[in-house]
DNA sequence: CACAGATCGTTATATAATTACAGGAGACGT
DNA sequence: ACGTCTCCTGTAATTATATAACGATCTGTG
């Protein structure tokens, strides 16, 4: 399963495909998608950046739909806490899920031009930290696994 | 090379060794190692833990070296640039580098419990995020890789 | 309806980081 | 020694990110 937010694709399922498969969850889970909440991942989906919760909390306002940091905090920690969305350590901001099913350990790759991010499934235990944490004796609960470079398009363009 | 923080260790060669490595190193690159940067190269040396740049103003503040933030900032920035110190993301704070010599990019494993943190080496190529850019055609140029959880002897007491 | 628990609106505050600019100390060529 | 260049320092002000606290309101359930 390839990334893909960094080719072309039909980018208004992303947003219709993610809102439903949350939408489903939350009725399955009796959990609260209310209009903040629902708005704010709408936000999040619309582009494969990383949102900051400013940036959200700016266009909540526009919309009225809330004015204050709590408002926008509140949505992101709901989004987070319940997987559809994850918070990019390396730039204190948001960006929505796009492994929904799957229970997984995300790690992501950041374009520090053109700022798109993707998701890439992984498993917590594999890799540098896994082994690590292995031979330390080191339980691990939650891992941060981020990198920053140039994407394919944003490669080309520089060498170019 | 196991992490060595978690266990008991002869803690003022920590300190010590630390310096002594980074005033080398200046000494040949000559780069300034003032009194500042050494001050707050010592403190992180002090304990295996993330200092937050606020804690260690404090503590320069108290000993007149300095009492407004750019002052812990850029000593910070020197020392991190230099790769005598790391950021490390989660936890918007700084810990000193304790694989000094080789080039490294570096994982650290951070115990939720008594805070302490550990540095392992590790090859940024190898491992989720090396597979995931590969196929992505994405050139990592920095890479954040951190595990939270807890440590042996706080699983330890946890369990007990 | 009445209740409990979740959510929301708002004010205030805490924490983290940067910008901007003036001054100082050492390195270096002349 | 003199200017001058560069790097480092001191300080004020501001911006960015995040949380605490509290009362009001909504939602599902008996």
């Amino acid at each position: 399963m390839p990334p893909t937010a960094f080719e072309p694709h039909d980018h208004s399922s992303c947003v219709s495909d993610g809102v439903a498969a949350v939408e489903r969850h939350c009725a399955e889970h009796k959990l609260q998608f209310t209009k903040v909440r629902r708005r704010v991942l709408e936000i999040l989906l619309n582009q494969h950046k990383a949102w900051g919760a400013y940036e959200i909390l700016d266009k909540l306002r526009e919309e009225g739909l809330g004015s204050q940091p709590p408002v926008a905090y509140r949505a992101l920690d709901f989004l987070v806490s319940h997987g559809f969305a994850h918070r990019i350590e390396r730039l204190n901001a948001f960006i929505a899920c796009t492994h929904f099913d799957t229970h997984h350990a995300p790690a992501f790759l950041i374009c520090r031009s053109c700022n798109r991010v993707v998701e890439a499934e992984s498993d917590p235990r594999a890799g540098e930290l896994g082994r690590a944490a292995q031979s330390a004796g080191f339980v691990i609960e939650r891992t941060v696994r981020e990198a920053e470079g140039l994407c394919p398009a944003c490669v080309g363009r520089a060498s170019a």
